[in-house]
DNA sequence: CAGAAACATGTAATTAAATACATGTTTTAA
DNA sequence: TTAAAACATGTATTTAATTACATGTTTCTG
């Protein structure tokens, strides 16, 4: 019902090079910005795909140097990986999300609602999940300033706006929870 | 190998049996049921996870027989193996959940609202999400009929409390942006 | 100006996970 | 009564993902 992750990583890429030429440095960055709250990718995942994308043909690479002699490649979208990318995002997305998350199976496993453990363990997400929730309000202040902002990259805007939400929902969740 | 540990799955396997004794089959199961929406795991790795942990010593088996000849190997905790659960659900849990939703991914590449494949993306998740919840609701009500059941497995209510919410919250943002 | 942090790119080794293969029994419902 | 669904247990193959290894440059900050 839940399974399978088919192979998105190729699409994300695809996605973020559509947006503009960017290096593989850049997308490892956008793993642990914008992108990593719905998906988790390192650069040595990333790299190697980047090769099979340009050996598939569907992104190629420009050489560019920074200051003396730091090489960068520039990889950006060929007609082919747009098409994919289109086909990609036109395709129905019938699977659930998956969600692993660690704290949760312990809570399975904590049998009464007495358990002296209940309680710091509700705290200690508390605190994680506050910080991340502020973190992430913080980034709309910054990244969405005004509703120009906002038009101009909506797609961006509303994956943000659910993650806050879903966070604002966990605390709230333990909030219920807490002593 | 020192540090970090990964390796989840075994400790999910002892708290399941922790609770009983139960087959493989059962065990894959609890995957697809009160567990599923927190941790996926097929019987493909739940089958050589049980012969890891009984070699080292962490769980047992019996082995019965269902009918004429269908064997079935029922395993339990070991003390040892009690140990390492209690252990593990006492250790802190630092780490945020990690989440994988191609559909908030697809969102992220669609640039503006009035995109025409926008509402029909949403439309779509919001028909998955209302029979996901609608599932959940009925879950809890079948078990979790009164205080008792809840007094009972109170971990078990927690996340599938939990989960009711998470896919409540999923299906009113999805409104939100529906024309 | 020196050291730290960030930029930049890769590979190797290992582990986790999904999919497919493979087989057989028991129960349930048409 | 028979076919389908559910019960039951494994292995093999492939792919995804993490962690560690490996190296070097540029920019920022004290």
């Amino acid at each position: 019902m839940i399974i399978g992750q088919r192979n998105r990583l190729q699409y994300i890429i695809l996605g973020l090079l559509n947006q503009r030429p960017q290096t593989g440095y850049d997308l490892a960055k956008a793993f642990e910005n914008e992108i990593g709250e719905f998906w988790q990718a390192q650069h040595s995942q990333i790299y190697p795909m980047l090769k099979r994308l340009e050996t598939a043909g569907d992104i190629t690479h420009e050489d560019t140097i920074t200051g003396e002699k730091l090489a960068k490649k520039q990889y950006s979208l060929t007609p082919a990986g747009h098409e994919k990318l289109v086909t990609w995002v036109g395709e129905p997305s019938p699977e659930l999300s998956a969600t692993k998350d660690e704290f949760i199976l312990k809570l399975y496993f904590i049998k009464r609602s007495d358990d002296p453990r209940l309680q710091p363990m509700l705290q200690e997400q508390a605190v994680l999940h506050r910080a991340q929730l502020a973190h992430l309000q913080q980034r709309r202040e910054t990244v969405f300033p005004d509703q120009a902002a906002i038009d101009g990259a909506y797609g961006h805007y509303l994956i943000l706006d659910h993650a806050i939400g879903r966070e604002q929902y966990y605390v709230d969740w333990l909030t219920k929870f807490l002593g």
